[in-house]
DNA sequence: TGTACATCAGTGAACGCGCGTTCACTGATGTAC
DNA sequence: TGTACATCAGTGAACGCGCGTTCACTGATGTAC
């Protein structure tokens, strides 16, 4: 126990995350543009102008909840895309984990899809960051592939693209989904899968 | 002239679609949920109270720009999806139209991208319902190719999501790319040519 | 064509309310000796 | 270990402001005869 936190500093950290996990709940029903301080505050049960202790603005905390919720997923997306196994069998998984990221985060998928176009510059733009990081991780997965040799480096990067966006719209529909009933996130999952396919046979005779 | 449209309903028109037309022009940097209806009115010149003339709510505002948005786009749809002429060509046009509609309409365009998963659930549910039509739409046409013979209702049904998610995504890449440089928007043909080649490719070997 | 009445798009005052932000504060935690 | 001072996360009162909505109104347009 060399170095605990210390007791003032761990209440804050404590005190921070409530602020973040208080506004990813309210922001279920809203978008962040008309998501308010005091609204925040009052969720966790702290004055108002404690919200200034741990960021500057509103806008400053949905940058922090985007990097909480795309932060995270670099690895995941590493492993997935990876050229193990079989090609459909790759898929299923790949289909599976989005899936199931989808039911564990829901609040999160839910506002990057909503703030990726959103109308919070610094947001958008910091979702925007994130995602070029995962198609240039993709690309560099995409591009160890067998299958990729010959590939142009313009020829990855679209590649790379079109895989995440379509996990992104992937997860988008998941979401809806799931306040539904099963049936319809089987039928999500089936279309995924297929579409995913038919780029994959795309990507083969790609240099036909 | 048998029946014009009367003083009093000519400038009752002229009105709504000022305040429509605010509304849009306001949405450019920020997001339904937070404008105000106070914003708009003053925009246009008109007091508050004139604002229940012509709409219940702002998010009823937001269902029309939804269909004022994409109502008027279908017809294009349906040309361009359609199998005339050779596959290349076709999707340099679709890419060429896409890009001619983006620089035509980028506050339509953008209003669109922005409140498909917004926070005001009618509008939200008015995109979604716009969207399905379009893939209707686009299936029926697709089904219509001899390249689609053998295909089951649901290949047809993926294949059609894929377009129309398709042509979101470029035309979102392309409202950015307008901010930009000439060579930003044609980067971003170059690699939606590409992926629609990709696809392409992809439906063509679907079967073997 | 002219008159008398009805309609209704837009007005302007008024309201109560919740907002973001400021400020001086309190009292528990941290630090130096 | 104990004491004296510094730090700083969270408080609570206060502010000015713009919001959405109500209401009775005005005066141009429409309609019936």
């Amino acid at each position: 126990m060399s170095h605990t936190l210390g007791i003032r500093q761990a209440q804050k950290q404590k005190t921070r995350q409530a602020l973040l996990d208080a506004a990813l709940g309210l922001l279920e029903e809203q978008s962040l543009s008309s998501l308010g301080l005091r609204e925040v505050t009052r969720a966790v049960g702290v004055a108002p102008t404690a919200f200034y202790r741990h960021f500057r603005s509103i806008a400053d905390l949905g940058v922090a909840l985007v990097d909480e919720a795309l932060g995270s997923l670099h690895p995941m997306v590493r492993t997935t895309v990876s050229a193990t196994r079989g090609i459909d069998e790759r898929i299923t998984r790949a289909v599976e984990l989005i899936e199931r990221h989808v039911a564990t985060h829901p609040a999160h998928v839910r506002f990057i899809a909503r703030e990726r176009h959103g109308g919070v510059q610094p947001v958008r733009e910091a979702v925007q960051a994130q995602l070029a990081r995962f198609t240039d991780e993709v690309k560099t997965e995409v591009a160890k592939d067998p299958e990729a040799a010959g590939w142009s480096d313009e020829d990855l990067l679209m590649l790379a693209q079109l895989y995440v966006d379509q996990m992104l719209i992937t997860s988008s529909l998941f979401l809806d989904a799931l306040e539904e009933s099963q049936e319809e996130r089987e039928r999500v999952a089936q279309v995924a899968t297929r579409q995913l396919r038919l780029i994959s046979i795309g990507r083969r005779h790609w240099l036909d």
